[in-house]
DNA sequence: GGCGCTCGTGTGTTGAACGC
DNA sequence: GCGTTCAACACACGAGCGCC
């Protein structure tokens, strides 16, 4: 069999998914079952800017675990309120900005200017400039955005307080204009707004809609939703939901996060084509189950959002720590491998400082865990470790490198 | 074309912690 | 006590971009 006939033979298998791309973490669907309540609550709190528009200002913040649907419940929340406002006539755009990859003022400022379209320009400018010159435009074309800062933790821990403050009280120097511009806040927990000023603070959790972590009933009503959207019918029975529902639900044991759960099935529908079958059984559900491990799950996540210097550096974490076999590795072992690394890819390696950074950053993130030595070593240095499964990791970060690296080579 | 702005990055210095 | 290693910090520089 020659190449052309190996890749045709795959392309022409009988799958078991109709639309594999509804189970990827990416999809927003159009229903999101077990969290109308939170929809609910955010529709009360916006009710007043619907309902009166540009006559206040309203700042609302989504807390809760990895895979409870922050992002998702906000995307649907700004797709059905722009719906709304369309039918009564005004115009409401949504931006959702992550600020994993935008935690700067500047960033996010110029990332909501860049997502409406405004004529304004991103270089030569302040954000709080770039802020006055939205402002501006907002209300000379009638608009009104609802703005979602996602992953906001990121934001206050690089830009602090101060750039909290000017987003919530950006009206305050202009009480008499109208209010255009509303705040959704994304966090996994409240205790990074500590790092605010307690007025600040009051401020944001003014208006809270909390997540809950699923329960098994939960997790198997999202997957048996998602699985009439993925796979054709007849091919997964109930009772392998019931099976992965029950062992990621929180009331079983589980952490009750439905992107591990709709991961699990996703795996166990490849498994069955990979064997060429019809019907996904027990077992690929087993074979799923065991590669699925939550954290890899998170941490893939937050390494799509990585540069790629930070991720070879991720990737040399990963090979030193194999190649040393102990928990923890010395920062200089570390970017030896590095430079290997950089060299291997025929890349220019950063210096000492920017990897530093770097370390910083992977650590911020939770990805790795970092330590200063104390007593036993020869003066200091920075101890790095991952507690999650090496090899499942770097699959994954290899999967991330080669993606960025075609970019770049083609750029 | 000069200027101003932000950002990313590199260099140099200082000081802490330890080994010899 | 001196040398080594490395974190932490300050500062400088250049790229990219828009404004005047």
């Amino acid at each position: 069999m020659n190449s052309n006939d190996v890749i045709a033979s795959v392309f022409k298998k009988i799958s078991v998914f109709k639309n594999i791309e509804t189970l990827y973490p990416e999809y927003i669907p159009e229903n999101l079952p077990r969290r109308e309540i939170q929809l609910r609550q955010l529709a009360e709190i916006f009710k007043p800017m619907m309902l009166s528009p540009g006559s206040v200002f309203i700042r609302a913040m989504i807390v809760g675990g990895v895979g409870v649907g922050k992002t998702a419940t906000a995307k649907v929340f700004g797709r059905e309120i722009r719906k709304f406002a369309s039918e009564k006539g005004f115009d409401l755009r949504y931006v959702h900005i992550n600020c994993h990859r935008d935690r700067t003022l500047y960033e996010v400022v110029s990332e909501i200017i860049r997502q409406i379209g405004a004529p304004i320009p991103i270089r030569g400018l302040s954000p709080r400039e770039m802020m006055l010159a939205l402002l501006n435009y907002v209300e000379k074309h009638d608009i009104y955005l609802l703005v979602a800062l996602d992953e906001f933790d990121y934001f206050i821990s690089t830009e602090g307080n101060d750039a909290v403050y000017f987003l919530i009280r950006v009206y305050d120097e202009y009480s008499d204009t109208k209010k255009r511009i509303n705040y959704i806040f994304i966090s996994r927990n409240i205790s990074s707004l500590s790092m605010l000023d307690p007025t600040t603070e009051s401020y944001i959790l003014r208006h809270m809609v909390k997540l809950d972590p699923y329960t098994s009933d939960e997790l198997f009503d999202i997957l048996s939703y998602r699985r009439d959207l993925a796979f054709y019918e007849g091919t997964v029975d109930d009772e392998l939901l019931k099976f992965i529902a029950d062992s990621k639900g929180v009331d079983k044991g589980g952490e009750g996060n439905a992107r591990s759960a709709l991961e699990t099935l996703l795996l166990a529908g490849q498994a069955a084509d990979h064997e060429g079958v019809q019907k996904v059984t027990i077992e690929h559900v087993r074979k799923a189950l065991g590669v699925v491990h939550s954290e890899v799950i998170r941490i893939s996540d937050d390494i799509n959002f990585l540069q790629l210097h930070e991720l070879l550096l991720l990737k040399a974490i990963i090979r030193s720590l194999k190649k040393k076999k102990t928990v923890f590795v010395k920062i200089g072992e570390v970017e030896d491998e590095y430079n290997y690394i950089c060299q291997l890819f025929g890349i220019k390696p950063r210096r000492h400082t920017q990897v530093y950074e770097y370390v910083n950053t992977l650590k911020h993130m939770g990805i790795i865990e970092a330590k200063v030595s104390g007593k036993g070593f020869r003066g200091r240095t920075t101890l790095i470790s991952i507690t999650v499964p090496l090899n499942e990791l770097e699959m994954k970060v290899d999967e991330v490198i080669n993606a960025k690296k075609e970019l770049v080579d083609a750029s």
